[in-house]
DNA sequence: AATGAATGAGAGTTCATTCAT
DNA sequence: GATGAATGAACTCTCATTCAT
């Protein structure tokens, strides 16, 4: 009884196959961030997902494409916590200080995010670099700030996404790696940096 | 005496143990860079330099330490570069200028740079992060800047080392892989990103 | 109702699930005469007779017994071919004629005919070679040939039956891969040979 | 001492390499005769051999090469019997007696042969089926035959090589596998089909 | 010191077969 | 009866590492 009201209530009793595949793809990030692409196991993902390994090629090509939907819905993931209208309607510098917050939120959560995103710009893909949604969306949120005449006039926000995005993903490796500083100041370091690089004054 | 004789109008008689270690090396770098540290392959790497896959065994107690002997000498090599007089007697922030200039040339005579700066953070080595040489470098001209007065007093120059490592590491790749702007133009950026950063106004 | 009346005026109602087996032994005997035993898949065997692979499992008991009824029902028709009341009326040697036309007739309809023949001999079975029904059809033939005195006396009609099967064989596979003679001169020749061979003078 | 002597008056000893090359050889055509080609395992063929499954890669690109290996192997050891120059100057039709004796001598002591001829023309090969060599010489000796008017000068050696290679295959096939009639008798039925149907008379 | 043939563990991938729906 | 997602055993092939020469 209890079972079925609570069915009837849950939004959506998410299909099997849906449950299948998320299983696959949080065991390929982690198996990913924990051994790197070669070492990673698809025997080991699919034991970890609680699946057979003909599973996992019901739903991807193969190993590289696997890699390719982890990075993909990582990505997704990051950029539209970046989407939030929140951030949006925030003037900078004050919006650095909430972008940089949710950067290092993110990467407090997904302890994979590191390692993935280093892995990413080389090999295995051809068709486009992996981060280059991230870019674009700290491009986006850089153009806004010059439109709006927060940010310096004379800068390229396509060209200062790539640097930012560089000088953010240091930071967050060095603090998934070695927890040297408190999250605070991680945020604060970036946000001044941030601030007298691309401010107004 | 026909061997002593040629060897003694030699330059400088290399032994022919060493002409190898640094073919091996060069080979290596090569292969590493190309395919990845897993698909490069040991067989290739001796046929590129000109050895039998033995004789690498006689210098690296396998894989990994080759690519450890890879990353090593291209950091020195850098920090080295890093090390003219010249570099340390020019004051910020035009040192500036020409740090990044010699960053830049790096990159580009050595086009194997990239991706094995970015192979390197991650597994293969318990012992320190692949970079640590060069962030030190790099602090050691902040920290010198700052006693200087010709940078900001309040930076922390090891945890600016990082942020700035990352953020050039970003252009260098750019570069590299998408030559979307002319070698001058991206000096510049870096030099001003630095400067408004990390200089007094 | 309406079912029934429809199938009431149908020209025959085969039955839906005769019609299946019908499509599953076509989409077989083109998929294992096209990549042989072991590479046909029986998923695409599936997919082309319009089924689900499990439909398969209701009828055959695995792949092997599936190949064994595609044989079968090769050999059930080639054998009804040669039952026709015109070839066992008409006098040796006349008789090779039609029987070597009606052979390379069939070659041409079923141009699979050939590498199933050849798949048949080796492995998959224990219970009886393929081919045996058409070699036993062709003794049938000879035997009546040498009773009714058109055929040597001393000849083994068991005998004769394999040999001339591998001659005939050799033929039809030749003319289904090069084509290199036209139709009827290959039927001449095995006239010719056979008439030679086995025919009284 | 004894070694040596030995050694030195033997053909020529051979490097271990030959011997490796020749045990994978043996093994090969013992397990794809066994098995078939998709059954038989490089695994239990290293194992028969002797070698490392390695070892076989390092001798041939993969499987099927080896496959093609074993048959090329084969043919030339048939086709090298048929060279014989006792059999060239031979006339027919007493040559077919020594032909087929060498034939039904060759199944016996090549048990193989019959399923790796069959399993020749289809599929692996992209280049000349498999027996094309055999039939080669087959037609040489009948275009011989014609050529010294032994033979029935209307025959076309080319055409009549495909249909008595068949006819003796199948002969060859039923001897290996049912062993239903004394070698001697086997011979002796193709010698007579083969004298009615190519000698003169 | 140098060689490179040999090794064999281990990976990705396939697909016949099953069974809950 | 029909389905097709799921299974997982078993294959071929690779390549770091070794060691007799």
């Amino acid at each position: 009884m209890n079972d079925i009201h609570i069915a009837m209530n849950a939004p959506a009793p998410k299909p099997n196959e849906q449950i299948k595949t998320a299983k696959i793809l949080e065991a390929a990030k982690h198996q990913f961030a924990k051994r790197g692409f070669d070492a990673a196991k698809l025997s080991e993902i699919a034991r970890e997902a609680g699946v057979a390994v003909g599973t996992i090629y019901l739903r991807y090509a193969g190993k590289a494409e696997l890699l390719g939907a982890v990075l993909s819905e990582m990505e997704s993931g990051f950029c539209g916590a970046m989407d939030d209208p929140l951030i949006w309607s925030t003037p900078f510098p004050q919006r650095f200080e909430i972008i940089m917050s949710r950067v290092i939120e993110f990467a407090d959560e997904e302890e994979s995010l590191g390692p993935l995103m280093a892995m990413a710009p080389y090999g295995v893909f051809d068709s486009g670099r992996s981060g280059d949604k991230v870019r674009a969306k700290i491009s986006a949120h850089l153009q806004d700030g010059i439109d709006k005449g927060q940010l310096r006039a004379e800068l390229d926000s396509k060209r200062s996404a790539i640097l930012a995005h560089g000088m953010v993903e240091a930071a967050m490796i060095d603090h998934m790696m070695n927890r040297s500083l408190p999250k605070q100041q991680v945020i604060d370091e970036l946000v001044e940096a941030s601030t007298r690089w691309l401010a107004k004054f």
